[in-house]
DNA sequence: GCGCTGCATTGATCTCGATCAAGGAAATGA
DNA sequence: TCATTTCCTTGATCGAGATCAATGCAGCGC
């Protein structure tokens, strides 16, 4: 049907496959499975080993389950990103869709053992994985050094970039998450998130408009809260 | 001169790459700075973009820069590692030796570059960078919804793990970074990291002597306060 | 419309780890 | 050997954020 086609269209592009009569590219495809995901259902992997994820369409979060009932929520990922799934090691990991997703499964060893002959896709994963590694360590630096409110400041700023839409001096930004996975990706609680975002409301630094809107008004002044090294851009 | 040869020759195998005459492996060899680095100093780069290590000899801690006094340790690594220094962004990165180290310097990008037809290499770094990327993810937990008490069993098990020598039930470690490292990189203070140092001793899951040396006679206990998933071995 | 349910906000209190402040032990150098 | 410095440990106090507890509000089915 044309929107699976579509889908392996896009995650060709992604990964700089080679033109679609290439056989490679045709047992790849053959190898990824198309997933659809009603919004708030997760992907239980049963320890089926590392995965590598297209995300066609939607939002999803990347869920580590710690012991009991802590769970941390390590990355949200946004419509043509791609991107791993460990292995459950020291804890278990999970994908869970904050609206309708649709995705393309491959299984990690396999994708690798057949792309291993083309470089190209080669580099392309080693550029997703740098980007992967270079956001996970800002957040080691984010849930190690920094107060509630640099975080905020820091996560109203990354979804600035990755999700908002510039309008004049504003962004505006539609949060696919809840404020439990806001509090759950940043080492916080609902309750301090709330807060947080009421100091900025009272400041005048964002808006809010019914649960998942929220307009920021002074990027610079978030930037300021940010704890971000002096002096960057 | 022999030392520096043999530098060459333990990196060459770590990335897999070709045999001593391939043309290759002569240009890659040739891009490679050896640095030296006495201990406690550190290597500042001054914005020279990402750079690819390998580590001949000693540990090195990766930190990250935050604003003013607050640095946060991403990673520990030792003899034999190979790994990525991110270019700067918000943060600015560098690279310190906790004791006399030699190391080999890449600009990532020209090593990528000069890599990029040879799928064995480019396989290797996908291997290490997968590598990275689970510690740092399960640093995230740590940080995110850990406990101090757990922070310091998960940091002790995982030294175990990778500098630790089995002597009967019991594994010794001679850590070489500091109380104040291990505080930076678990994102507590060096007075709680003492302070539970002095608990497990009390419990006598383990055992110190002077500033180093650390005896880990329970692991089991370990595992149990680490945090973990439940069932996980 | 109305009531139900789940999410978000707000307030009161508590707690773990930070901070402040001394001591004590180990490495370093004369 | 002793002095100096640095690092580690221990104690006392403080505070940011967690926890506990309502209350408010948005979305949804009826």
């Amino acid at each position: 049907m044309a929107t699976q086609s579509n889908t392996f269209e896009t995650f060709a592009h992604s990964v700089k496959l080679a033109e679609p009569t290439s056989p490679l590219r045709q047992r790849i495809c053959e190898l990824g499975r198309p997933v659809h995901l009603a919004g708030g259902s997760s992907l239980e992997l049963e320890d089926a080993g590392a995965q590598l994820v297209y995300l066609t369409r939607g939002s999803t979060k990347l869920v580590a389950h710690a012991s009991e009932a802590r769970d941390q929520i390590i990355a949200f990922h946004f419509t043509g990103d791609t991107y791993w799934i460990p292995a459950s090691d020291n804890y278990s990991y999970s994908v869970c869709a904050l609206g309708d997703c649709e995705l393309l499964l491959f299984p990690a060893d396999t994708f690798l053992e057949m792309a291993e002959t083309d470089p190209h896709i080669l580099r392309g994963l080693i550029g997703q994985m740098t980007d992967a590694l270079r956001r996970c360590r800002e957040k080691a630096v984010a849930l190690g050094r920094k107060t509630a409110s640099e975080r905020i400041a820091v996560f109203l700023l990354g979804m600035a970039e990755r999700i908002g839409t510039a309008k004049g001096n504003a962004v505006v930004l539609d949060l696919p998450m809840s404020r439990r996975d806001i509090a759950e990706s940043l080492g916080l609680t609902i309750e301090t998130v709330s807060r947080q975002f009421t100091i900025l409301r009272d400041a005048k630094t964002i808006q809010t408009s019914g649960r998942s809107l929220v307009i920021l008004n002074d990027l610079s002044q978030l930037r300021a809260q940010a704890g971000y090294l002096a002096g960057t851009a």
